[in-house]
DNA sequence: AGTACTGTGTAGTACACAGTACATAATAAC
DNA sequence: GTTATTATGTACTGTGTACTACACAGTACT
């Protein structure tokens, strides 16, 4: 699913039982312009900064990584994690590309707990 | 050590003995213009895009993700790997953050030698 | 002294990104 | 049924990215 669609279809299932999910009501929150907010949803103008969409996902009560990844973006802080040793995270990525997720999260768990 | 800084330095270690490493014969391999290459060695221009750090990485025989990583950016391979699963790599890479590179390496072997 | 190479300065292009501002149209509330 | 609120359409702006084109200047050979 798209982005525009997925926060549009987000907002309005908040707003279903909350009168301040309304699209100028979030946008104002968020601090853009309501017809700018409205041209994201359907998709006329490409997904906003990163800045804007952590703000939007805060507001929505979504993952913001989940967000930023539907909207073809990889966190700037996760960037930094991987460009401080780019050799050595590029290898793992590429490793990890084909592996299964039950993999992926044991290793996570591992490393969560790990005492190296 | 900056991007521009870097390159020059390996461009001219090459170039020490290759007579073929001069900017301008660097430049035309690579495809750009020697007014822009000599720009960037001397960061009066930023990085050049991806396929073009690339491209000269492939000219210096260096490794691309590293001359990537100076140019604070990350491969779009690694973001696609990352984007398809983003709160699990997410999760993962924030775990791994203050891991010491031996733990990273690790876990590289053992996913490399994986039967999941 | 001429040519052949080396790097650099200046100027400008084309296009994408991240929005604002205002007018208008549709819908809901009282 | 008018007022208030909601969503959209159109137009425009400023900033950054990723370069090109061309003229100029120094050095090295011969």
């Amino acid at each position: 699913m798209p982005f525009g669609s997925y926060i549009r279809d987000l907002r309005e299932c908040r707003h279903s039982d909350d009168r301040s999910y309304s699209l100028r009501q979030v946008a104002q929150r968020v601090g853009i312009e309501p017809a700018y907010l409205s041209k994201i949803e359907r998709e006329v103008a490409s997904p906003p900064s990163e800045a804007t969409i952590r703000r939007i996902a805060d507001d929505l009560g979504e993952n913001p990584d989940l967000l930023l990844a539907m909207a073809g973006k990889v966190s700037k802080d996760l960037q930094e994690i991987i460009i401080r040793r780019a050799p050595l995270f590029a290898d793992l990525l590429r490793n990890l590309r084909e592996a299964p997720d039950h993999a992926v999260l044991r290793i996570v768990r591992e490393v969560r707990d790990g005492d190296w």
